[in-house]
RNA sequence: CGGGGCGUGGCGCAGUCUGGUAGCGCACCUGUUUUGGGUACAGGGGGUCGUAGGUUCGAAUCCUGCCGCCCCGACCA
């Protein structure tokens, strides 16, 4: 892209209401521009993100197995007066009447519209293990919206719900959607570490929650300090392995790590002392099992192998995507402004052209734009006519991880720079050297995405 | 919802106490100049001062209602 054709409408100055260093980045970078308390336009850069970490939860959703769909925004009362939660919801749900004064409401989440679906088609337990998710727009009404998207009244976030037979499935699908979680925060450059939670209004015996370590954060958590060296890598896994679901479960989980909602000071008080910790946390995520607590008021129930009914089995689990746009943020900046993860970066590298107009500026800049994006990379071209120093700038607020500096005084030998945003450190190279080294960095986020998801289970693909 | 604060060009603000017909910086447009970390100069466009009503010869300014937004608290991906 090159940026004088672009969208980008950074500001100098912050605006008033931003208190938090993700809401003023966001703003100042041209990624979000407010609608109302707490609802917000995704202006083209942050829409950008927005997309990239929707694809990777789909990504790592469909290799776990989980089947993508999408239900709707606004759903009839109906199904929710069944589950009997119309009337408990109270006044987070945002209700709506239609012409024919038919009660609606924007959906919250999407328990019963999916119980709904699985009863109308899902008869018999050879039909399952079921996993259904999709990644939806969310309305709560919150009493006080504030910093950005982390919470919004609007939000964008992946539910996933799955059903099976036995309570020992349904806890192999847990586990797998702790593993598949992992590995989805970690592709995004970011430590999210599950912790024990409450199961709030969803309910349910087993729930955690992930939560990315921020001063900013609205929770407070207390962990062992020997759980943030965990990492779950590169390695394999066999999603349909209990046993390779189960230990991953296990080492992520056997060290203390619990919110100030289920915190035991007496259990915490066994871990040794110098690597207690307790911090704040924005949280990401979390995993429920509750069992059959909407199948059976529902009836979601499948024939067994004997030929009688049986309520099944279910979790859910959610990522507040949107939400994680903001956490990234709160997880990697300076003063400066963004340093995007290479995972989740909206383009791949800058190229600043310190001599617009300049032939042989000119030329080496569109040189390196051939090059990079017949590579499958996404550059973003400053050439607009403008001095340096607002281009870098600009280039240190939006964050991009790479940047290619051409100007005539390297030209001269050769050579355009390659500058790191994270350390800020630059290296003067022939350009073809720079496009190399970049297509290196690049590649484990290439190889990650190119890894077949595994064979479904039934005859639902991915368009 | 309780407590606090704020609404003046796209953004950040002054002006309000003490009424006299709107200003500054950034951004934007034109020209010249400059360009290796937010160039300099000159000229220019853009605001019914959140909104409705009231007081007054006269209201951004005083009074009343309403709307919106932000911060603290209870609640939440």
């Amino acid at each position: 892209m090159r940026l004088s054709r672009y969208f980008l409408p950074v500001l100098k100055e912050t605006p008033s209401e931003a208190q938090i260093a993700s809401h003023r980045l966001m703003l100042r970078a041209g990624m979000i521009k407010q609608a109302s308390a707490g609802i917000y336009s995704w202006l083209p850069l942050g829409f950008k993100v927005l997309r990239k970490l929707e694809n990777i939860v789909h990504q790592e959703q469909m290799r776990a197995g989980h089947i993508p769909m999408l239900m709707p925004t606004i759903q009839s009362a109906d199904l929710w007066r069944e589950s009997g939660r119309y009337d408990d919801y109270g006044e987070e749900m945002l209700r709506i009447r239609d012409r024919h004064d038919r009660d609606m409401l924007y959906g919250p989440t999407n328990e019963e519209l999916i119980t709904d679906i699985f009863r109308a088609h899902v008869g018999s337990y050879k039909d399952l293990p079921l996993t259904l998710y999709h990644i939806q727009w969310k309305f709560r009404d919150e009493i006080r919206p504030r910093f950005g998207v982390m919470r919004g009244r609007e939000f964008f976030m992946k539910d996933g719900y799955n059903f099976d037979l036995t309570k020992e499935d349904a806890l192999h699908s847990y586990n797998r959607h702790l593993v598949s979680y992992l590995r989805t925060y970690e592709r995004m450059g970011l430590q999210a570490i599950p912790m024990r939670a409450d199961g709030g209004p969803i309910g349910g015996d087993y729930t955690h929650e992930f939560l990315v370590l921020a001063d900013t954060g609205e929770s407070e958590v207390f962990y062992d300090s020997e759980i943030t060296d965990l990492r779950f890598g590169e390695r394999e896994i066999d999603y349909d392995s209990v046993e390779q679901c189960q230990a991953v479960l296990e080492e992520f989980t056997s060290r203390y790590a619990r919110t100030d909602e289920t915190h035991d000071e007496a259990i915490f008080n066994e871990v040794p002392e110098a690597r207690r910790r307790s911090a704040r946390g924005i949280e990401v995520g979390q995993i429920f099992y509750f069992g059959t607590k909407y199948s059976e008021p529902m009836d979601a129930t499948v024939q067994g192998p004997d030929g009688k009914p049986v309520p099944v089995h279910m979790g859910s689990h959610g990522i507040g995507v949107s939400r994680l746009v903001g956490a990234i943020i709160e997880a990697s900046h300076d003063d400066h402004g963004i340093i995007w993860p290479e995972g989740v970066t909206p383009f791949h590298a800058g190229i600043v052209n310190l001599k617009q107009g300049d032939a042989e500026a000119d030329a080496a800049c569109d040189a390196l734009y051939a090059s990079l994006t017949a590579l499958g990379l996404e550059p973003l071209y400053d050439d607009r006519d403008e001095r340096a120093g607002g281009k870098f700038a600009t280039m240190d607020l939006i964050g991009l991880p790479w940047r290619i500096t051409v100007g005539p005084r390297g030209l001269k030998n050769g050579v355009v720079e390659l500058t790191s945003r994270k350390t800020g450190e630059s290296e003067e190279m022939p350009p073809e050297k720079a496009i190399e080294k970049i297509a290196e960095i690049y590649a484990p986020h290439h190889r990650m995405v190119a890894v077949e998801p595994m064979v479904q289970r039934s005859f639902h693909t991915w368009l």
